[in-house]
DNA sequence: TTCCGATGTATCGGGCCGATACATCGCAAC
DNA sequence: GTTGCGATGTATCGGCCCGATACATCGGAA
């Protein structure tokens, strides 16, 4: 999942690690708190000897103008190459089960902007399922084992059945603003220019 | 958190893997989908090398009468030790940092039940604090880099918020009735006899 | 010039997951 | 009666990701 985020971003502009980890925080801050160098070091290094990014000179980034006045020597800016734009365009086509847990389904809706209708309701109607298989899960324990379970794990259950609820009745809206051609803040678009690849 | 909750399943009654994970579905369903086979063995295996819990014999679990008719060779049945009660013990009792996550203060909460309540106000506090601070990070986002997101993006955060936002809420409640001697329920208990260790 | 917090890169041990592989049981279909 | 199959049940393996930790540099305040 990290791959998919990091090829996004440096899809977008070059980076560092510390840049792509805030950039991480902004765009995926309600998923996940917060990546770990512990994964985005070894994740870059793995893209980095699949072939999918490449160490661009720190000198690079802007133009000549501005470089090693300060000989910054730290700081590794890395941008994507076109393998990396082509498995990019690869991961954010797919639909399937890998998408549609949270963080899967989480990362992918992060770039739903560049991703095509057809995809994203795709995934918005299989993540759809999977809330809802676990938001019965969670009846049927209330049904069925509530006079064995205690006051504060039934309150977990309540709470946990009210949260699947409430993101079922968020990803119809959704579900159905796409199928009306609408962007999620309600806004009609003309038309749907948003084709990935 | 595996270990924790494996020891509070097993403190109230021997059980052999696949029952543990279905109990662990029923009690922790709401944080986490399913406890994974791959996780759950090893830990079994850790908890046991560590002399917390030890193989019961099929036949100690009713008594001798119902045993091996059919050999059901497979089917390693688990019970605590005194040792794995005292770790028991000491992990209840705890309200670090380590409680205040997703995973870690829903383990707790599920065990609340056996808590004594100062260690439960301190759970709870601590844990609104953290989604408090996660709260702010995403109003952050949304008031300072609005304009350079997309509206996916923007969506997304816009639901995380909320729903961070209503755990707030939902803490408070929680914390509100602990402070007046209510289970979550609602109901007055007449005396606080949950005093854990 | 000394200290300190922000910036910045990196590794290590360990927990947990998904995929996979088996083996057995009870039962239904043929 | 045997064949097949889905539920029960234990187990390992590779791999992702995390938290802790360790450094090093930079800019500015004391």
């Amino acid at each position: 999942m990290l791959d998919f985020a990091i090829l996004g971003l440096l899809s977008e502009s070059p980076m560092h690690g510390y840049e792509l980890r805030k950039e991480l925080v902004t765009k995926l801050g309600s998923i996940r708190a917060a990546i770990s160098y512990g994964s985005l070091y070894p994740t870059l290094r793995r893209l980095q000897a699949a072939g999918l990014i490449t160490e661009a000179g720190q000198s690079d980034r802007g133009s000549e103008a501005v470089p090693a006045l300060t000989s910054r020597r730290g700081r590794v800016v890395y941008k994507i190459t076109a393998e990396g734009k082509e498995r990019f365009a690869e991961l954010i086509a797919q639909a399937g089960p890998e998408t549609y847990d949270d963080a899967g389904f989480g990362v992918h809706f992060a770039f739903f902007a560049r991703t095509d209708r057809a995809t994203r309701l795709r995934i918005l109607e299989g993540r759809r399922r999977r809330v809802e298989e676990r938001r019965e899960g969670m009846r049927d324990v209330l049904a069925r084992a509530a006079e064995r379970l205690d006051a504060y794990t039934l309150e977990l259950q309540r709470h946990g059945l009210e949260a699947a609820e409430r993101e079922v009745r968020w990803l119809e809206e959704l579900i159905a603003n796409e199928r009306s051609g609408r962007a999620p803040d309600g806004a009609v678009k003309p038309r749907d220019e948003n084709q990935g690849g």
